[in-house]
DNA sequence: AATATGTATATTGTATACATGATGATTAAG
DNA sequence: CTTAATCATCATGTATACAATATACATATT
């Protein structure tokens, strides 16, 4: 809360979408904790803005599932419960598998390249210990595979679960004894994928999602 | 846009949680069709409260993916392209049959019982060519299935997945010479269902959703 | 005739005022 | 000292006022 939020006022936008990326934002950064709770008068104040638009901005996080609401109590961030996490896993197995089916049939010469850069790029930034850039080229090198579904709808459902997880999954990609790990998987996806192996995909992709998992729920059993 | 939306004010809820579930049923049954416009000021008076309620119901249609707007011209209800409903319903495809796995593993005798229940119920309200039941025992009968995962996640967005596919859909139901079919496949998944068969029930399952994509694609086009 | 420009009007964007309900402290009763 | 009641305060809920912008139509200019 001791954060000072500020607006990129450049765009041309409603300010209710700017306030929504802003808030958005901070709840990933870990900012804005889960349980803290988000103020009308305060933020507006902080932001420089009226009530109307961070009313309608906490609309639509809570649709994203970053808020909750209480009427006549208030908006929090939203908590995560070591279940919940479970669940939403449960179900980015399941999207993830069918996203990198999709690839074997609909990835480009060009996106197999961009993911080999993206994967090369990841291993670059864990030799150089650089973990903003670990973390940026470990969301590029997804992105490419969901990209090349040509499912916009599947690609937005994706990266909204992924938001839920993202908070949490931050300190997994910090521990170095998990490095080695993840970029033999992101190899053997990318292999996979290569020689358009949909078994062989599925089955990777299964269990890349669920070492995270297991590594996101140990973290939030320590809190 | 002729209609006389009312609101339902027994409930003690906040009045933009009313004319959210107001306007979202409105847009399912089709009294407010793909394209139109929501015009806030038109939508107050009609519902007898200010803009802001409205502007915030809007927010969160937007966000479950109803309405769409387009910055200082407004919300209309969300139009679906044929290939937005193909990828809907690629992604229901794979949830769908996420659901019947863990269903397989989860779902009590009770559960199961209210199942075959549901698809009595269905077939006797064909045979009785019952319209509105017909489609309220279709819901219930998925819904069995998915409460019995367990993942409320899930079944949230397996619900505004289904959402976006219902106004369509419900020219698929009315015609009658899709109901031998309708039937078979409910058949079929409870007796894999029962069986606890994962690898039968994700096929059946789907057969019923790639059938459904068939029927509601052509429906599209036609208009 | 075609394009550009101006103006009116309708609609959205934002701020603010007022109403209502929740929370917590203080006080009175037991 | 505990408990219940009351009230003050604060945050949210709702309505409304005002500002900014888009749209359509009329008019002028080339």
């Amino acid at each position: 809360m001791t954060e000072d939020l500020k607006l990129n006022m450049n765009a041309y936008l409603p300010l209710r979408d700017v306030v929504f990326h802003t808030l958005r934002e901070a709840i990933l950064r870990g900012d804005l904790k889960p349980g803290e709770r988000l103020m009308e008068l305060q933020l507006a104040s902080q932001l420089g803005v009226s009530r109307t638009p961070i009313r309608e901005a906490i609309r639509m996080l809570e649709q994203e599932g970053l808020a909750v609401t209480v009427p006549r109590k208030g908006a929090e961030v939203a908590k995560m419960t070591e279940k919940g996490m479970e669940d939403v896993l449960q179900i980015r197995e399941a999207l993830d598998q069918l996203a990198v089916q999709i690839a074997c049939d609909k990835m480009t010469e060009q996106q197999l390249q961009d993911l080999m850069k993206a994967k090369k790029h990841f291993e670059q930034a864990i030799e150089e210990n650089d973990f903003k850039k670990i973390i940026e080229y470990d969301v590029e090198y997804h992105d490419v595979i969901y990209q090349s579904t040509d499912n916009p709808k599947l690609v937005n459902l994706i990266n909204s679960l992924r938001e839920q997880v993202y908070r949490y999954r931050v300190e997994y990609l910090k521990d170095s004894k998990n490095y080695p790990t993840l970029i033999r998987e992101h190899e053997e996806i990318a292999q996979a994928l290569k020689r358009r192996d949909k078994e062989e995909v599925t089955e990777k992709m299964g269990c890349h999602i669920r070492n995270q998992a297991e590594a996101v729920k140990s973290i939030i059993r320590q809190q």
